[in-house]
DNA sequence: TTCAAAACCTGACATTTGTCATAGTATCCC
DNA sequence: GGGATACTATGACAAATGTCAGGTTTTGAA
C-alpha cells in the first residue's frame, strides 16, 4: 500500500510535479497514507494543519459552517488534489473542513517538507500560484454564479458540473452520488427546495434518478436553463 | 509626478516588497504611471493583460457581469493593492473588470518584469502566493455569506466592511461613498431592495444618510444583525 | 431479519426578494 | 442657469424561496 511519491500517477496531477527529485525523495520518506471512511473528515474549520493532503482516491467535500448551521460547500476535490495548500502556505488554521464524501485514501505530506521547496525551487512555488490563481477564479465565479442566478439555474449547473468533473457510471448516472442534502449545500439552498427543483427536472425530462443516483437525459436544455432559457 | 518605486510608500503594502533592489529597478524602468477618470475603467473582464496594475491613489472595484446584464462586485481594491496579478500568473484573460470608483492614480508594470522576477526570487513568488491565498479565503467568506445570509444581513456587513477597511470622513460619514447601485452590486441584490433595505435602517436608527453618503450610528445592532439577532 | 435512524419527498404557508411603474431629486454639461 | 440625464425613493405586485409539518422510503447496525 504504501508507495513512493516519486513513482506516483497522481502527482502528475498537481504541483508536486514541479519538485526535483531530491525533493520528492524527502516528501515520499515523510508523507504517511492513510484511509478515511465516508463522513469522516480529513480536517476540520479552524484546525491547524501541520501539512497538506494529496487525494489518492474517494472524493472529499470543502466546506464552511454558516452561523445558521448550514454547511456551504465550496469545492468538491478529487484524486490528485492537494489539500489544506491555502492554510499551510498563508500559516493560518483552515478555513474550510474537508470530509470525505466516499471511502478515501490520502497521503499527508508534513508542511516542513512543503515550505522548504516553496523557499527554495521557485519552479514549484510558481505552480502552487498558478494553481490557487486558478481556484480563485473558479471562486469568483462561484460568487457571481450564486447571487445572480436562480436555484432553478444552478441546480442544473450543479449537474452538468458533476458530469464534466466526475464522469458517468456504466449505467449513465452521475459516478459522484451526492445525497439531497450535500446537493442543497452545494447549490446554496434549502433541502428541500433542492428536492423539489430534481423532482420538477424529472417531470420536465431533463433528468431521471434511481434512489438518490441520478442520470442527465436533456443536456442540451440544462444547459439552456443554466443560461436563462 | 514620476517617481522611483524605490522610494514608493506604497510598495511596503504588496508583494512588491520581497523585491531586490536591482529587480525594483528594472520595475522602476518599466513602469508607467496614469490617472484614471471616476467611472472609467483600468480593464475589462476578457482583457488579456500585458501586465499589472499598482493602485497609488483611489479605489477601484473589480466586477464581474453575469448573464442578466448585472454587475457583481467582488472586491473594492485600494492604495497599495495590485490589479491583474492574478491574470498574469496564469497566462488567462482576466475574468474581473477594474473600475475607478473615484479618480485614481496607478502605475502599470509591464509583465515581463513580473514574470522575470517569479521564476527568479523565490521569496517575491512565496509572497505573491500568500497574497493570493489570502484573496482565496476572503472569497470563500463571500461566498458564504451571499449564500447563507439575508439580504439585510449582508447590507449590514457591507456597511461595516466599508467603516473597517475605508474608515470615516471628519462628520463621521464613511469615506468611501458608493452610489446605491454600486451597494447593490457588491451585497447582490436588486437596487431596489438595497435602497429600501438603507430607508429600514434609518428608520431603525442603525445609520444616518445625507445625500447618498452614510454614516454608521448603532454599530453594535448593525453586527447583532449580521449575526442574526 | 428487523427495527430504528436517517434520508427522501410533498403540501401548505409565510417570508423574502425581485420587477415594474412612477415620481422626486441631484448632477453634469453646455 | 437650465435642461437632460442619471440617481434615489416608494408603492404595488408577482415570483422565488424558506420553513414547518407530515408522511414514505431507504439504510445500516444489532
Amino acid at each position: 500500500m504504501e508507495s513512493r511519491c516519486e513513482n506516483c500517477i497522481i502527482r502528475q496531477f498537481n504541483s508536486l510535479r514541479a519538485m526535483s527529485k531530491e525533493e520528492l525523495k524527502q516528501v515520499s520518506d515523510s508523507k504517511t497514507t492513510k484511509t478515511v471512511k465516508k463522513g469522516e473528515p480529513i480536517f476540520e474549520e479552524g484546525d491547524k494543519l501541520n501539512g497538506v493532503y494529496c487525494v489518492r482516491n474517494g472524493i472529499s467535500k470543502l466546506s464552511k459552517l454558516s452561523a445558521n448551521g448550514k454547511d456551504q460547500i465550496v469545492k468538491l476535490a478529487s484524486k490528485g488534489e492537494v489539500l489544506g495548500q491555502r492554510s499551510v502556505v498563508s500559516q493560518e488554521t483552515t478555513n474550510l473542513s474537508a470530509i470525505a464524501v466516499n471511502d478515501m485514501e490520502v497521503c499527508f505530506i508534513p508542511k516542513e517538507s512543503i515550505n522548504n521547496t516553496l523557499q527554495k525551487n521557485p519552479n514549484f512555488t510558481l505552480e502552487v500560484l498558478r494553481h490557487m490563481a486558478h481556484d480563485l477564479k473558479e471562486a469568483d465565479d462561484v460568487i457571481v454564479n450564486i447571487s445572480q442566478k436562480t436555484v432553478k439555474q444552478r441546480m442544473a449547473e450543479a449537474f452538468l458540473y458533476l458530469q464534466n468533473n466526475f464522469g458517468e457510471d456504466a449505467d449513465g448516472f452521475l459516478a459522484l452520488t451526492l445525497s439531497r442534502e450535500d446537493i442543497s449545500n452545494v447549490v446554496g439552498t434549502a433541502t428541500e427546495s433542492a428536492i423539489r427543483i430534481i423532482s420538477e427536472f424529472k417531470k420536465m425530462g431533463l433528468i431521471h434518478t434511481s434512489g438518490k443516483k441520478i442520470a442527465i437525459k436533456d443536456e442540451r436544455k440544462l444547459l439552456e436553463m443554466v443560461e436563462g432559457f
